[in-house]
DNA sequence: CTTGACTCCGTACTTAGGTACGGAGTGTAT
DNA sequence: ATACACTCCGTACCTAAGTACGGAGTCAAG
């Protein structure tokens, strides 16, 4: 009960650890992102913990997903016989998601990399040249998508 | 001039063969991502070539890019003697970009693999287990990194 | 025991990327 | 020639994800 946590932290601290605002965590919070915390005199008090949720967060969505994502993220981590099979479903849906993106951006490096050779390297006096009319003609300048994988 | 464009469609057509809104049209023309077509009695008349334009602009969103970042590449169709190092050095840092953003993503997704693989079908009896304990583990748990690329 | 930094709270504002509204003109089928 | 769909324009509204404000309470140092 009154064990002595040297770890805990005011909001400032918390935001100063995890690279974001102060207001962004009372966000958080509002949003469900975080628990809202233990009080001390009306302050809250964070711990480490805390410090990692946020940063999961935040590298969650550089990812390219939404808070709404990241929620769901961390909610996998309630692993009990009922939860277990839905548990193993959402994660294959995030990782076809994810292979999906990893996929068109595979061929957006293909087409960037074929656009920089043919206009940026070999001179200026080529055929008029664009990303889009490589993007129309159905990326078949893009020979990388088997790459790698 | 008074060439017979069988193209022509008006932003209705148009909004329906580039699968959005025609407000959308007229937002992206106000963000300078279209240029302002010819009229004809005031309305707007486009071709095919806006179409794959704007298919294109959903493709780079969906690819996790920002509308200034697909105005960006859609600039990248100026091909001179001026524009082409700046041009070559453009491409390269945006396939920087999504290179780094492939790596994470498949950090992403050997994380959520192992996650799966330990939570969801070993049963339920194991070990307390989370994405976020993956995340803190530095990603220890997951050897999916070097795979493929 | 006062001063300055930090925290509290609710509310308002911001940017990105649209979406909707409403009154007017236009074009087309019957 | 009259509905009805479609378009025009400006303006207002919406969600996501914060960011800022302002008046009050609190804490720690001098």
């Amino acid at each position: 009960m009154s064990s002595i946590q040297s770890d805990q932290m005011t909001i400032g601290t918390l935001a100063k650890s995890a690279g974001v605002g102060v207001e962004t965590i009372r966000f958080y919070q509002r949003k469900g992102l975080l628990h809202e915390p233990a009080r001390q005199a009306g302050f809250r008090k964070y711990s480490d913990a805390d410090v990692k949720r946020i940063r999961f967060i935040k590298r969650v969505q550089e990812l390219g997903f939404s808070l709404k994502d990241a929620q769901e993220l961390l909610g996998l981590q309630l692993c009990n016989e009922e939860t277990s099979p839905r548990l193993a479903e959402a994660c294959q849906d995030k990782i076809v998601e994810i292979e999906r993106k990893i996929t068109d951006l595979k061929q957006m490096i293909g087409m960037l990399r074929k656009f920089s050779q043919t206009c940026g390297n070999h001179g200026p006096r080529q055929t008029q040249c664009s990303l889009l009319d490589c993007f129309e003609n159905n990326w078949e300048c893009c020979d990388t998508s088997r790459e790698g994988e």
